[in-house]
DNA sequence: AAGTGGTCTAGACCACCTT
DNA sequence: AGGTGGTCTAGACCACTTC
């Protein structure tokens, strides 16, 4: 005898889950309003409290929705910056001594904090690129509108700027690679590398990220004209606060 | 009387969670391994079920472990593709019949499914960029060693392309790139945006996707020489099976 | 003070996979 | 058959926010 295939009915928390997140997707619910809350769930489906909590994690951890202590769930917003990959690392750019980020942010007030710069043995996917193996580490942490954005680690081979302002906290006009230029070493060419995953327990609070909210991540080394590596870049991007743009021809 | 901040202690599933993590990230687990089960942690911790669940349920929300229904929790293991942004788009391959794919699979067996053209109207964000209101859509699905990992859905003006192979399963030697060339539009420039979030639910279907990962969106407009648009191109992308990579000069 | 989400216990039944 | 993860109930205490 051949049964006929019966769907399998989704478990409540799911179906719960579902219709909130169609609540958000339609616009019903916009952004920052506030969810239907733990025991409002309990009493509308007659379910117990961890399956309403389970309801609303899937929300959670979709990114769809942050919780707040004591207050309740709500829609979350988006308010993404459009990153420029190509435009912003132009020689017209540092150039005329314009820091890349101003390019980025376009007006939006930008801080960097955490700054940290050290001279250190290159761990090895650094040391791989670089070809040497000490490097001056500069460390820093950007924010826009107040929200921390993205975490950034650059390398620098040490031979090659030992003693230079890029081993300082002001790097002067047009940063490093203004810097850079002036040592006769132009960038010529950048090559970034592009992966997204959920972050690491340290970037969630070094970027205050809630649940279900990757990262982006960029592995950027920049080259003179014949081909030397100068610098090997790492960011973490918060996935939620940025698009990245990349123009190039056939 | 000044109360000395103490650091609170982290919730037991926390702990556990850590404890976990860092054998997964020190390799001490590899991939493919089980973890312990819920079982296991509840005897070796002293606690609920739930909250050895709760445990879990961290680590396969950061995409560092997948459940496995009646076996067990075990290890994931990553094996990215990597897709060439300007390279793969090249002239010369297109120009002498590759397709694009091939370029990105480096020889890997890859597989198209869910092929499905129809000619419709726009949504709002294609038609804002092609300017016109129908079009030709091309949606399909990516597989590689027999996994999805990627969905696409290609848009092309209707004017542009009625009755032209673009609209037929088969669009011959080189692909849709080297069939807009035959109509006399050859592509010459792209533009790609590229996001990060968290999967809908009909893509973690189609990609398989466990919890925990992210999907990256490209956004890609093709161009002519003259800016005429020719192609608005969406994609989704298992994060956990790609590595981008964009090359440009200074 | 009342309501909210955060953590945790101690059970239960189920479908599924392994042996 | 026994172990695994998946779902769910019915409680409890806590810290925090809101009023």
């Amino acid at each position: 005898m051949q049964q006929s295939p019966v769907p399998p009915e989704p478990p409540i928390y799911r179906r719960i889950a579902d219709e909130l997140r169609e609540a958000i997707l339609s616009g019903e619910l916009r952004d920052g309003d506030r969810l239907p809350g733990e025991n409002a769930l309990m009493g509308r489906h007659g379910i117990a409290r961890a399956t309403a909590r389970q309801a609303l994690s899937v929300l959670i951890n979709e990114g769809l929705a942050v919780p707040r202590r004591g207050s309740g769930v709500y829609v979350r917003q988006f308010r993404p910056i459009r990153r420029h990959g190509s435009r912003r690392l132009s020689h017209e750019q540092w150039g005329r001594g314009q820091a890349i980020w101003e390019s980025d942010t376009r007006g939006r007030p930008y801080t960097v904090d955490d700054m940290n710069i050290e001279r250190e043995t290159a761990e090895e996917a650094v040391a791989r690129v670089l070809g040497g193996a000490d490097v001056w580490v500069r460390r820093r942490r950007y924010s826009v509108d107040g929200r921390p954005v993205q975490l950034s680690v650059s390398h620098f081979p040490a031979d090659l700027v030992d003693g230079t302002a890029i081993t300082r906290e002001d790097t002067g006009l047009g940063g490093v690679y203004a810097r850079l230029n002036d040592l006769g070493h132009p960038p010529a060419h950048f090559s970034e590398e592009v992966r997204a995953r959920m972050p690491h327990p340290h970037e969630t609070v070094l970027l205050d990220l809630p649940a279900g909210t990757p990262v982006i991540v960029i592995f950027r080394t920049a080259y003179t004209a014949d081909g030397r590596p100068l610098e090997v870049n790492e960011m973490i991007l918060d996935a939620a606060s940025y698009v990245l743009q990349y123009d190039f021809d056939a």
